[in-house]
DNA sequence: GCCGTTTTCGGCCCGACTGTTTTCAGTCG
């Protein structure tokens, strides 16, 4: 948790600095040092202990004292005084679409304005297109930009509200007087992005719980606080309400706040008609007034004459009526899956090796995984030409030969531009075990252009899987304007894979999506699209997002094991 | 701010798109 909690501190810096128009590679310092510290895989506290701070690529003299500061005291001096000298409303301005610092800084310098309501307020009288730089169109932009930010207000992504979730719980179990603490609501259910994070606890001495809830660290202001519930904001910025129940009720309660409202009414109504009565302390039959207090949610489903229902499917989108035709999937387990083959080496914009990555993917059990870094026109992202893959492809082969880890597949994520036709040629595509074609240009182009992108590329007898197909970023960016039914027809009409891209701010396909997908008879292959070797561990979300989707092991190509996958991919060709 | 068989300063991602200008700056991926 102290990861998160430096890396946080660390790209609150980024930001201020960036109003401030710092150099720009100090900037990316911080950022970059946010990253790794993020993902991390030891406590950054044990690293400090041991003095080797230093050791973390790109942190130096300067950082590492900043981070030893942090960990002692919670902040650091140099944090401080930017957060004096930066109102926060500049910094949450960053977040809005099209508005970024130099903006930001002249709309500050000229007009005072320090907060988003007052940047609101002057584009409405039409005070912005008087400020330098900035006309009716730009004034516009920021008045939708502002606009998509309310609307998304206070949602926090599923990654970070179950980090955040993670802490509170194990700081709820180690008191002594709670029994049992779980998280519910649509946490529970793993929908992408959440509003609140709700926990419930069963205790027999809820008054002093409540008071040693507000003692967790990181819980910075107590909202709301009733005798058997309280509401708190995280320093992360997440709405947090738990709820005490007795020991006996935590079952029921369990249930009944996991949700989602439609499922808890579709459950009452069956239980209705069964002579049950169920709420969120019991169940009650109503013939005989016999109370029952269960010992675990599939006991309570069973009293219904049903099989157990996972949170991930409780959505009201007919998981009952499956369930009670005995026809609820059985839906993919993260052991199912058997490989990743979207992923980002260091010959593009990735930070590990391939050596570190298959190590890394020996580690979560895998039997292989694709190398799929950028091709050459993705510039920014340090995308590769003909030679360097030619490199790249010899490397692994190099590697497959010595080593008995994870058997590694060529591949590469070729980029579809703007004009629909693929970064590399047939031929040099021809060589690989898998491409991946997706697009990272031309963002805003009209839905006929974009879709016809895409289906080409579908199309080509190359392209295996199609990366985030939707292309939108949580709390970001809109999906593109491509026509999604089209998309999936010629998706199904070519053999072409859709991806679940698990990304945390991605997650691409949706659950929605992917059921259609599944529907109509598209296979999907859930990736992690990592950059990092650690970031291999992402595919629980994709895995979680997938069963939301009720998408089973049949239905995802890298459930199959090696021979069977290359069999697969090679069908189409 | 980090990094270095260029060791102590200079390099460290680039290019398209948009809107505001009238030749360019800001934003984004």
């Amino acid at each position: 948790m102290r990861n998160f909690e430096v890396a946080f501190i660390f790209n609150d810096i980024a930001d201020m600095l960036e109003i401030k128009g710092e150099n720009f590679f100090k900037i990316r310092a911080y950022r970059k040092a946010a990253r790794t510290i993020e993902n991390l895989p030891v406590e950054i506290e044990e690293m400090a202990k041991e003095g080797r701070l230093q050791e973390i690529e790109g942190i130096g003299k300067a950082l590492s004292d900043k981070i030893y500061e942090i960990l002692e005291t919670g902040t650091c001096h140099y944090y401080e005084n930017l957060k004096k000298e930066i109102p926060p409303g500049l910094v949450e301005m960053l977040k809005i679409p099209g508005l970024g610092a130099k903006k930001i800084k002249v709309i500050h310098d000229t007009l005072g304005i320090s907060s988003i309501e007052e940047l609101e307020k002057a584009a409405r009288t039409k005070k912005l297109r008087t400020v330098p730089g900035i006309g009716t169109k730009t004034e516009l932009s920021i008045l939708k930009g502002v606009e998509a930010l309310k609307n998304r207000a206070g949602r926090v992504l599923l990654a970070t509200a179950l980090l955040v979730a993670d802490q509170v719980i194990s700081s709820l179990s180690s008191m002594k007087e709670v029994t049992d603490a779980e998280v519910v609501g649509s946490l529970r259910r793993k929908k992408e992005m959440v509003g609140d994070i709700d926990i419930i606890a069963a205790t027999a001495a809820p008054e002093t719980v409540l008071n040693d809830f507000s003692k967790i660290p990181h819980i910075s202001e107590i909202t709301e606080r009733g005798a058997t519930t309280v509401s708190a904001i995280h320093d992360m910025g997440a709405k947090i309400d738990l709820i005490l129940v007795t020991p006996q009720e935590f079952y029921p309660a369990l249930r009944f706040f996991t949700g989602s409202v439609d499922h808890n009414t579709e459950l009452q109504s069956l239980a209705q008609t069964m002579g049950y009565d169920l709420d969120e302390t019991k169940i009650l039959n109503k013939n005989s007034n016999e109370i029952f207090y269960p010992e675990s949610e599939i006991q309570i489903y069973e009293k219904l004459g049903l099989p157990y229902i996972i949170p991930e499917l409780r959505e009201g989108r007919g998981e009952i009526k499956a369930a009670r035709c005995g026809k609820l999937p059985e839906v993919v387990e993260l052991e199912d899956i058997k490989g990743d083959l979207h992923i980002h080496s260091n010959f593009s914009d990735g930070i590990s090796s391939i050596k570190e990555i298959a190590k890394k993917a020996k580690s979560l059990g895998y039997e292989y995984i694709a190398i799929t870094d950028h091709s050459k026109s993705l510039k920014i992202a340090g995308g590769i030409d003909e030679e360097k893959l030619k490199e790249q492809i010899a490397a692994i082969k190099e590697i497959n030969k010595k080593s008995d880890e994870v058997y590694i597949l060529t591949g590469i994520e070729v980029d579809i531009l703007s004009d629909g036709t693929l970064d590399f040629s047939d031929d040099v595509l021809s060589k690989l075990d898998i491409v991946i074609a997706s697009i990272h240009s031309g963002f805003k182009q009209d839905t006929d252009t974009i879709t016809n992108r895409i289906i080409t590329a579908c199309q080509n007898p190359h392209v295996d899987i199609i990366a985030h197909p939707t292309g939108r970023i949580l709390g970001r960016r809109d999906p593109y304007a491509a026509d999604m039914d089209k998309i999936l027809e010629a998706a199904a009409a070519t053999n072409t894979v859709l991806e679940i891209n698990s990304s945390p701010d991605r997650l691409d396909l949706n659950d929605l999506m992917a059921q259609k997908a599944k529907e109509m008879g598209i296979k999907m292959v859930i990736d992690t699209d990592a950059h990092d070797k650690e970031a291999l561990e992402d595919i629980k979300y994709g895995v979680w997002t997938a069963r939301r989707g009720w998408l089973e092991e049949k239905d995802i190509a890298n459930t199959m094991p090696l021979d069977e996958l290359l069999k697969f991919f090679k069908v189409k060709k």
